[in-house]
DNA sequence: CCTTTCTGCGTAGGGCGTACGCTGTGATGC
DNA sequence: GCATCACAGCGTACGCCCTACGCAGAAAGG
């Protein structure tokens, strides 16, 4: 006669459960001495200061000043701190739409949230994404991405595409602009030369009359230029907007 | 007086200089018995049939009877390993588009080319990208993308966004349907079962007063019908071809 | 034939994630 | 007040990874 009684329904990782308070501590034994949270927050700083690849479970463990194979009584597996990481460094989603703004400015809020959070935290970048999302904040950022496309009319599977089609296009833009930032920063170079010295290896290696259209854009200086990336950005979503608008139109008529 | 000159410009890997046609064996010493080429199909041999975690030193060595640390005679290291295994495993690009083909149609076959390649060669997804392109094929491949954008009357800085644009949607798409394959697989359960399972666990854990929009589209059924993936992906690029004709039009007028 | 230069690769070092099992804690039931 | 027992902390050990280093032997030039 536990409290639980949903057999039924795939296993939640305990972890998981946690994170959505749905874990009480058992009556017996001795007190924790850590808390997932903190666990999670000591990884979150360990990634902040130094990178994905710095978070190890010893690394965490050192942090807390807490023996590696302590943290194993928290978190099932290394993937499973990985997963609440990614919950925790998004952080919270940006609110509803407000009333006044269309889907298009609600969208591009959300978008732009999205691409500050990724900005500052690169590494939720290099998590290997396991499966849908399944954390509480993360499935805030779905709500506040779906509440945009409330009037629009489009059924809510194409709702659903849609914001996966947006926030594939954040993560990708974000992805692209950090490596260019850590690409000059191992190079050694400043970040506006990485560009215009891609162009000129490219140029050297490649034979105008077999890439004509790449030599084309080599030629015209495009990489040159250090264009400000959020007008990248802006541009990219902006043509996925006016695709989505000419949907909504079609919807709406 | 060597043949080299190009003191300027950034280093470039040997094992990338390979892989152009730029390395002439020295006269001197004993006949290398392995082949750069050879030892990235191997790698490739290893992805393809264990996927990209199975791909080590160790492993890609014992494939061709040959000693871990050999390798290291021919690749500087494992990223320039995975560097050469990714132009490998796109393989030869599609080909410029057929004249009589429009933009669209060009850039539609331009994108499913790649999302077919990115079927069959999952393991794509995961190598963590460290540049812009720099080897033959994967240059190839962005040639034949701006080919098709030839007519368009875009600025050339604009092509790159567009294929920039198209390439990180069909990556998206392709990451997110191996996901699904991948999870079902690792939960042992029917492919066309894991989004209901998933929606069944969404819908246990959160609580509609707070997740409303969400609450809907699990309601509406949307993850319990199994949608043809390709239909799925059909969707998007039409949104992001709609856009970009939205902007082909305007540069036209 | 000697020298030079390169290949193959054995050894070893410093990571990593984590399975297993021991020690001690501390609240519960008697 | 005490025995019980589930559980926290964590030390040890295993197997895997990448790769720096240096030595033995092969091939070609002089």
């Amino acid at each position: 006669m536990a409290a639980k009684t949903d057999d039924s329904g795939p296993v939640i990782p305990p972890a998981i459960e946690s994170a959505w308070g749905l874990r009480e501590r058992p009556p017996k034994g001795p007190r924790p001495g850590l808390t997932v949270p903190g666990i999670v927050d000591a990884a979150v700083q360990v990634a902040d200061a130094d990178g994905l690849s710095a978070v190890s479970m010893s690394r965490v463990a050192k942090e807390l000043g807490a023996a590696t194979m302590a943290l194993y009584r928290y978190v099932g597996s290394k993937d499973e701190l990985l997963l609440l990481m990614v919950d925790t460094g998004y952080g919270p989603p940006p609110g509803p739409p407000s009333p006044g703004d269309g889907w298009r400015a609600g969208l591009t809020r959300w978008a732009r949230a999205e691409r500050d959070v990724l900005r500052h935290r690169t590494w939720l970048l290099h998590v290997p994404i396991t499966g849908p999302p399944i954390t509480p904040q993360q499935l805030g950022w779905l709500e506040d991405g779906l509440r945009c496309l409330d009037d629009t009319g489009l059924a809510e599977a194409e709702k659903m595409s849609v914001i996966l089609l947006i926030t594939g296009y954040v993560r990708n833009e974000a992805t692209l602009t950090a490596q260019i930032a850590e690409g000059s920063r191992a190079a050694g170079i400043d970040p506006g030369e990485l560009m215009p010295a891609y162009g000129r290896t490219v140029a050297r290696l490649i034979d105008p009359a077999r890439y004509p259209a790449l030599h084309r854009v080599l030629t015209s200086g495009v990489l040159n230029q250090d264009d400000d990336p959020d007008d990248e950005f802006t541009f990219g979503l902006d043509r996925i907007l006016d695709g989505i608008e000419t949907l909504v139109r079609r919807r709406a008529s």
